[in-house]
DNA sequence: AAAATGATCAAG
DNA sequence: TTGATCATTTTA
């Protein structure tokens, strides 16, 4: 497994405009070398978080906190936060500097590594979940941050290096990419109508659609 | 349907 | 300094 050779997607993937990036970036793995161990998530949904426009960013209106502060650097970096006081949420900074958008990787097809999640995520062999627990193992954002080990100690790190970077997949796969609205930004009053979610249709991976109370 | 849980942010 | 909020998940 450490022979595979997989190819680091470099910064000028991260400085094209982000819906493009958005799209660009389903069907790509996340690599996560922890431990000796390699842990690979394939890309299947995420969302755009547009800057200073975007009423749903956290950059909305050119606000700058020591939180958000990495968004207005280069493309190609990580952007962790902690969210409701126990998950992380990671995104992928886009753009070059002073251009505050980035995306938020809601799910993730587990690729290799499947015992180092199930241990994260279950303290349990993969063998040793159930069907549900499987299906749960990355399919939303707090979840594949717990499955792929990434926290906010990984916040500002350049994704273009190891231990934690992007890659090509090693498949030559093609995904049907669908497009909705966001998820779960209620507060955003015009924005929550945008279209900016690009997911695999079909992938049991994607993030389940909140059911209305 | 509702709890869990704490950093963050804007208001005072 | 304080209180409300929150790009979620789990449990019931």
């Amino acid at each position: 497994m450490w022979g595979d050779n997989l190819k680091i997607i470099n910064r000028d993937f991260y400085m094209d405009d982000t819906l493009a990036v958005s799209k660009n970036l389903i069907g790509k793995n996340i690599v996560h070398e922890i431990n000796g161990n390699r842990i690979i998530g394939k890309i299947v949904e995420v969302e755009a978080y547009m800057g200073p426009y975007d009423k749903a960013a956290h950059s909305y209106n050119n606000k700058v906190s020591d939180r958000n502060r990495i968004m207005y650097g280069p493309g190609g970096f990580a952007y962790v936060y902690l969210i409701y006081g126990m998950y992380y949420c990671f995104n992928i900074v886009t753009k070059e500097e002073n251009k505050p958008e980035a995306i938020l990787i809601r799910g993730v097809e587990p690729i290799e590594g499947l015992d180092e999640m199930a241990k994260r995520r279950y303290s349990l062999r993969y063998d040793e979940l159930t069907k549900p627990q499987k299906r749960n193992l990355t399919n939303g954002p707090g979840k594949l941050c717990i499955a792929l080990g990434i926290d906010r100690s990984l916040n500002g790190y350049d994704l273009t290096k190891p231990p934690l970077y992007i890659a090509d997949p090693s498949d030559d796969i093609h995904y049907s990419i669908k497009t909705s609205k966001r998820i779960n930004i209620d507060y955003a009053e015009e924005a929550v109508d945008y279209p900016w979610r690009f997911y695999a249709e079909g992938n049991p991976y994607v993030s389940p659609v909140k059911v209305k109370d």
